[in-house]
DNA sequence: CAAGATAAGTTATAATATAACATGAAACCC
DNA sequence: GGGTTTCATGTTATATTATAACTTATCTTG
């Protein structure tokens, strides 16, 4: 089920909703319940190999190899798409804020809501 | 109504989700309803006076004295807790990494997630 | 095979959020 | 003042997201 809900993950490429994954599944299965796909995303969030778009209760494939990283994510508000990357400049001074109020970070969230390039030179062409 | 939600939150400090307040609004107006409360929550959020916690599903009262900044949200998993912070030189990085790829932030969403001091304590006593 | 462990199925419902339309009261305009 | 526009709120209904709780099937291992 894990291998299902990836591979519709990563076929789509956008992120999706859970609904948007089970009746994507359903076609060939037409019983399936929202509880099997949720269970399926958690362990697939777990292992790293996909994440929740918080700010878009939705759910993208992870697009780097390394797991275990943190993901920083770039939301284009006009398409839709999603740009997943990483900084340890960011991680770092992330750390070193908690670090100063002695909070110990577990797992970051950072998501970045915009235009993309190509949008913004659709919207404004020079 | 956004100057009594307004008040519900700062009084809790802690986030509360839209429905604890508007079980604590319906205490001396009885047939208030949800649209109501996320009216006014919006209104507060485009003003900078609330925050959506998107991991947490929740909101919180600005507790910094000047709106218009990048929150950053420590978020206590143990006790519930939320420390609010600013940093310039997490703001400054992440327009860098979106530069880089052409890409116009709006709005950021940074919430840590972990453990603060206290809990941290409480739980592994040195 | 029996016993336990794990994943998936099933049913129901909880929690979060919004659409769409109705009402009422201030603002403003001639 | 009468008309009308505007804006916040009320109201009803429903959409969307997520999980609880229990059952069934499969696999695993002694």
């Amino acid at each position: 089920m894990q291998a299902e809900v990836l591979a519709v993950l990563r076929k789509c490429g956008a992120p999706m909703s859970a609904y948007e994954v089970l009746d994507r599944l359903r076609d060939g299965n037409p019983r399936l319940a929202p509880p099997t796909i949720y269970r399926a995303l958690a362990a697939l969030i777990e292992g790293g190999r996909v994440h929740r778009l918080e700010s878009l209760k939705a759910f993208v494939a992870c697009r780097c190899e390394q797991h275990r990283h943190v993901p920083i994510f770039s939301i284009c508000e006009e398409c839709g798409t999603v740009e997943e990357a990483v900084s340890r400049r960011i991680t770092n001074e992330l750390s070193r804020i908690a670090g100063q109020s002695g909070f110990a970070p577990a797992r970051h969230v950072i998501e970045v809501h915009g235009q993309c390039a190509r949008c913004e030179s659709k919207e404004a062409p020079a």
